[in-house]
DNA sequence: CTTGACCCTCTAGCGACTAGAGGGTGCATA
DNA sequence: TATGCACCCTCTAGTCGCTAGAGGGTCAAG
């Protein structure tokens, strides 16, 4: 088992850019790791536990408030994890809200788009619908 | 008919917030008004019809890029329409893929929600699911 | 003449990175 | 041993589309 990792290593393992890891870092998501003796940040398995948490967190659209909420109780072993319940649903109802409003948005693209009769822009009829009255050209 | 428009007037108007109107004078947008004597903007008829196409371009989504593409497009009466078009279905391709993304973040979340079991951290089916590979705590 | 609503410019902040300048380190190879 | 190259370091600024605030000036009503 290796154990030890270069930000490269880390960032290979994990899939993470190694800008972003030392941006975690920064805003004191990811711990800061030991250094080596020319300055090297010097991980541990357990950096790498945390940072594909945070990886997989991210990839599922959790903000990195949320993921900070998750990782604070996750260390917290022995109470109810309802906390944990709250984030995720809370989280998948934006994610209903936001699917509904682009599926709104997308039937109004629609009838945007079908509108087109492929003439020139005088007698456009997306323009014309983005012109809410009549719009006139400069000059 | 009332031709002039302060900035305020225009916000009410076309519903948007002057420090948004002053962003789009800004970033070239929006033409820059004329000035009274006491410096503020005076607003015509034009304008108003800029910035109501510039705010039903956004409320649809299109980037303020191509806002300004299709604005730029609108004032070539005589070519044809082909250029609106394109962006359009660029757009609306866009949010199908958006939507496809949030439908299956969905489904993931979904699964991970359906395994909590309400219990302690330590047997937390979400925790589990966020850790690829056995979360330990810190400390 | 004062109050208060409006307007002005300029700057910094949001979220979550990303990119670049300008340098140092570490290791393999000629 | 020199050199080349990949990797690492810090710091700063940029991305997108606004939004908010400081610190002022203008204008119309009472």
């Amino acid at each position: 088992m290796s154990e030890k990792l270069t930000i490269g290593k880390l960032a290979l393992a994990t899939g993470t850019k190694v800008e972003t890891i030392r941006y975690y870092e920064q805003i004191g998501l990811l711990p800061a790791p030991a250094r080596s003796a020319g300055n090297y940040r010097t991980y541990e398995g357990e950096h790498l536990r945390r940072l594909s948490f945070i990886r997989r967190s991210r990839d599922l659209g959790f903000s990195i408030d949320q993921v900070r909420e998750l990782m604070g109780l996750a260390d917290r072993r022995e109470q109810s994890c309802m906390a944990v319940d709250v984030i995720a649903k809370q989280h998948r109802n934006a994610i209903t809200r936001k699917i509904a409003d682009l599926t709104a948005l997308a039937a109004e693209l629609d009838t945007l788009i079908d509108s087109c009769s492929r003439n020139t822009m005088a007698d456009c009829r997306i323009l014309e619908a983005l012109a809410p009255g009549a719009f006139e050209p400069a000059a």
